[in-house]
RNA sequence: GGGGUCUUAGCUCAGCUGGGAGAGCAUCUGCCUUACAAGCAGAGGGUCAUAGGUUCGAGCCCUAUAGGCCCCACCA
């Protein structure tokens, strides 16, 4: 402890080594880990769980903050916190991944074969899986590392088999032909979520097809023609569309065409999908290879075609363009039709085109059979928990986009053609071909008895089971006491962007299998973009490294560079600059704590009666029970930003700049014991609630000095210590009716515009050059405030109300003045003449320097004041005199209006006065 | 095409249910001051996109317009 005490603390914060050596502790005493605990209420948050591929980027940082801050705040309030942790196998991006490893090495998948592919990702796993769970750390991040989990763990792979089972059994799964998008470089289909479309330039092929004659034979004048962009599908057409209502084709229904290059005659139809409008109102159908298409087909119970293969070559049901690749069969196609005549023009044409958004591969719209989610009923319960608030969406805005979602829901496709994922747990039956699904292999075929049962190949999507996430993860299927006590959690925190993947698909799960919600709330945040405003991305280049910026700035310093200037839900921009002012903040409080540590070093401080605290303590402790409850309010809805941004300033503003140079005097130049003890005290005291009020944000600089300060101080009682040995289990502060105390909080606040004022007078005039100002009540008794700037003393009697503020020069008296510290009873009239005076809220200062009038420009600034005045005054009893505005608006409202009314007055009179005393002198 | 969102200081953004225009950074001025120069004390700078409307009163509510961004759907 000696040593401790003697110990210099570096003059800048440095948290490098700092930051492991706490985390370290805190693991160690497992202050992260929550147990079952009937007698506490819980409070939990599941973590959304990064990729097993991912390296820990910046919205990892904001996302994983913002969830630890929570967790910390409740921890704090005395709940049995409980984050837990884990990561997503990720099927396909793993899965890409993995193929691109072993193709530098020169291996290909198929060759490898299923199990050995499997023991790589596996390998996998085991490297990268540990990675981002380490980044994590670094972050500061309390999760409770001891219930980590991984989708693909054996309790989940248990969950997502149970619940296949059931809801297959309910009807809620099936398999079906439909249209899917095929993704012919990753060779799987993917879901509608997961293509996105771009603007791509392309061209628009006119073409036409003959019409066939009575005789049966194509004519050779008669032609239906259309545009397509994709011309290689005709191979595929099984009919032309038209609109049942267009006249100018009217004659051409029932009739049929030449599909020309396969010679297939196809019936032209009509359908109310096609528009009128665009281009010549004429469509070709390709069931197989157009989502429309393959509607318009199953309406006129088309042919379904399937012209190509997985990887996008032509099938042998292109005829002789078989083996081409779609793009090699276009050009080929195109060609053959210009020889023909049967090209009528080439348009240049832009167009969105569905792309894969993992390997941006344009995907091919294809006729496959797929395992589906129906989701009409199962959506049901979702949509109704979010309308009548039984889950709460934040910021509220996203509701919009939820609800754009659940209106527009389409079955959800949830076979994968990959290896790495959860299999589906169907048996296909090697004689019958009866497909079996259940959670054991089945021994044998239902249906025929047959013992030679193949499993299906596919694989879910990896967010079949993301979204069992919140109670797989707390043991079910299994009913476990971990289930009872922490389900249903209480806040999902995740960005807006993957609502639909993820939050919607939770939240109908934990209904259809948990009967209840899985969280009560869900806190949306938005993007981390660069400085420019773009997405940060690889391919850019432009993405900033976390764990670079923890390592010049410090963890802390980016958790509050993330969570502070910005609303919910918005994207932000990240700048260096904003990290370099949050490390200077930390640096502050880091000094703040230096300064009270220096001060108490070898002193016993105890909690001073109540007379003995000066109003500056009260007015700092007053203003810290204000802030207490704000922040607590803030954060209990979720204003995560504004309510540190109030810490930062109370800390920085109040505390630093104001509370400190106020007390120092105190400390330096009188030997007052009592006042000292008192002056000690109440810094301590509020920089240990500040510190807890910061430790969600900066959990590292708040434990370090926390547990700094409770070694150096010799007065905390043994027990008192071991009671609150870390900050991360301290107990929230509370506002306190006790450390209220209204009036000094407007003194004080009275004495701070004063002290402006004489700055600004000062600086104004250039008399002379503005220092550093110190002051200080001299005491309860009399409101009497003692400045001194640059040796020069200056005493100030301050009042409101009636009453006027008065700085007088301390000439050659000022000595006797400083000693026996009373107040100095000054008469209006002695001063009013030689003073300038500065209108300040609730009182007029005074500051008795006949050097520093100057009529003109005093006057010009009393001027400017009464007009000032003049505008509140209209407005307030512009107000005061509205009835609706007195009958409708609150009496607390309308009694500060009337305060106001009073006071502007009375300013008003003030600033009348001086000027006339101006005028006559 | 449908929906959302934004337009506030030079830059990036706060501004909750209408009632005194804010922060950080940048700029300028003055300070080595006994916790901190990663600091301190100040200053300048805004018709709150535009046009209407509701109101005693609008950055905030309504309508329209212009521009930016995002999401969804997708037209062959």
């Amino acid at each position: 402890m000696e040593e401790n005490r003697s110990k210099e603390l570096a003059k800048t914060y440095d948290p490098k080594g700092l930051e492991d050596r706490l985390y370290k502790k805190w693991l160690d005493k497992k202050y992260f880990h929550a147990e079952v605990d009937y007698n506490r209420k819980p409070f939990t948050i599941v973590i959304p769980p990064p990729n097993i591929t991912g390296k820990l980027h910046m919205g990892h940082a904001l996302d994983e903050t913002m969830q630890d801050i929570l967790t910390r705040f409740k921890r704090m309030q005395g709940y049995n916190a409980l984050w837990l942790p884990g990561t997503d196998h990720a099927a396909i991006s793993t899965e890409v991944k993995i193929i691109e490893k072993l193709k530098e090495e020169g291996i290909d998948k198929y060759q490898l074969g299923r199990e050995k592919f499997l023991e790589r990702a596996w390998d996998w796993k085991k490297e990268y899986g540990g990675r981002i769970v380490e980044q994590l750390k670094k972050l500061g991040s309390s999760c409770d590392w001891d219930r980590e989990r991984f989708t693909m763990d054996d309790g989940c792979n248990k969950a997502v088999t149970e619940v296949f089972v059931k809801m297959h059994e309910k009807g809620y799964i099936y398999k079906g032909a439909r249209i899917i998008n095929w993704c012919p470089v990753c060779n799987t289909s993917i879901s509608d979520a997961e293509v996105v479309y771009q603007e791509q330039a392309g061209h628009l092929w006119h073409i036409r097809y003959p019409v066939m004659e009575e005789d049966g034979t194509p004519s050779t004048t008669r032609f239906l023609t259309f545009a397509t962009t994709r011309p290689e599908t005709m191979l595929g057409d099984t009919a032309v569309a038209i609109h049942p209502e267009d006249e100018r084709y009217s004659h051409l229904i029932g009739k049929s065409v030449m599909l020309p290059l396969m010679n297939r005659v196809i019936p032209v139809v009509t359908d109310t999908y096609v528009d009128r409008e665009f281009g010549t109102g004429v469509v070709k159908i390709t069931p197989a290879h157009d989502p429309n298409d393959f509607e318009v087909g199953k309406r006129h119970d088309l042919p379904v075609i399937n012209i190509m293969n997985d990887d996008a070559t032509i099938n042998e049901n292109g005829g002789k363009y078989a083996g081409m690749d779609r793009y090699e069969a276009r050009k080929a196609i195109v060609q053959e039709l210009d020889a023909l005549g049967l090209l009528v023009k080439i348009e240049d044409y832009s167009h969105n085109v569905g792309t894969h958004d993992r390997c941006g591969t344009t995907i091919e719209p294809l006729v496959k059979e797929q395992w589906f989610v129906k989701m009409e009923e199962l959506i049901k319960p979702a949509v109704a928990a979010v309308k009548n608030g039984d889950i709460r969406l934040v910021p509220e805005r996203m509701e919009k986009s939820y609800f754009n979602w659940t209106d527009n829901i389409r079955d959800w496709c949830i076979s994968r053609q990959l290896w790495w994922g959860h299999r589906i747990p169907a048996y296909t039956c090697d004689e019958c071909g009866e497909v079996t699904v259940a959670g054991e292999t089945p021994e044998k075929c239902p249906k025929c008895g047959c013992t030679h049962l193949t499993q299906d190949p596919d694989v879910l999507d990896t967010w079949f089971s993301s979204a069992l996430w919140p109670f797989e993860t707390l043991g079910w299927p299994e009913d476990t006491e971990e289930l009872k006590y922490f389900y249903p959690t209480d806040v999902l925190v995740t960005g807006y962007d993957i609502i639909f993947f993820w939050v919607i698909r939770m939240i109908f799960s934990g209904f259809e299998h948990m009967g209840q919600k899985p969280f009560h709330t869900v806190l949306f945040h938005g993007l981390i973009r660069d400085g420019q405003g773009r997405k940060m991305s690889k391919s850019l280049g432009n993405g900033i490294d976390p764990l670079e910026i923890i390592d010049k700035y410090g963890a802390d310093a980016l958790r509050l560079t993330l969570i502070t200037g910005n609303a919910p839900g918005n994207d932000m921009r990240f700048y260096y600059e904003r990290v370099e002012n949050s490390r200077n903040f930390a640096n502050k409080v880091w000094n703040a704590s230096r300064f009270i540590m220096m001060n108490m070093d070898g002193k016993t401080v105890t909690e001073p009666a109540a007379s003995q605290l000066q109003p500056v303590d009260k007015w700092i402790l007053s203003k810290l029970n204000t802030l207490i409850k704000d922040v607590t309010g803030n954060m209990e809805s979720y204003e995560l930003g504004i309510a540190v941004q109030k810490v930062v300033d109370y800390l920085w503003d109040e505390f630093c700049d104001w509370y400190i140079e106020m007390v120092k005097p105190r400390l330096y130049n009188t030997d007052d014991a009592a006042s000292q003890n008192a002056a000690l005290w109440t810094l301590k005291t509020v920089l240990v609630d500040a510190l807890k009020l910061l430790h969600p944000y900066m959990p590292f600089i708040t434990e370090e000095i926390f547990c700094t300060l409770q070694e150096r101080d010799c007065s905390q009682a043994e027990e008192a210590r071991s009671m609150e040995e870390s900050i991360v289990i301290s107990r929230w502060p509370e506002y306190r009716e006790e450390r209220s105390f209204p009036k000094e909080e407007k003194d004080i606040g009275i004495i701070k515009e004063a002290v402006r004022a004489i700055r600004n007078v000062r600086s104004e005039r250039n008399v002379a050059p503005s220092r550093r100002t110190h002051l200080f009540l001299v005491s309860e008794s009399d409101e009497c405030l003692r400045t001194f700037t640059e040796g020069k003393l200056f005493f100030a009697s301050l009042a409101y109300a009636n009453e006027v503020t008065m700085v007088r020069k301390a000439g050659d008296d000022a000595k006797t003045i400083t000693e026996d510290g009373s107040a100095v009873d000054a008469n209006m009239d002695d001063i009013t003449k030689d003073a300038v005076s500065v209108v300040i809220p609730g009182a007029m200062l005074y500051i008795p320097f006949a050097e520093l009038v100057d009529v003109a420009q005093e006057t010009e600034r009393l001027q400017k004041e009464k007009k000032r005045l003049e505008g509140e005054l209209a407005r307030v009893n512009g107000m005061l005199s509205n009835e609706r505005f007195l009958s409708k608006a609150p009496e607390e409202k309308i009694a500060q209006e009337k305060e106001k009314l009073a006071k502007y007055t009375q300013m008003m009179e003030q600033v009348e006065l001086r000027l006339g005393q101006l005028q006559n002198a």
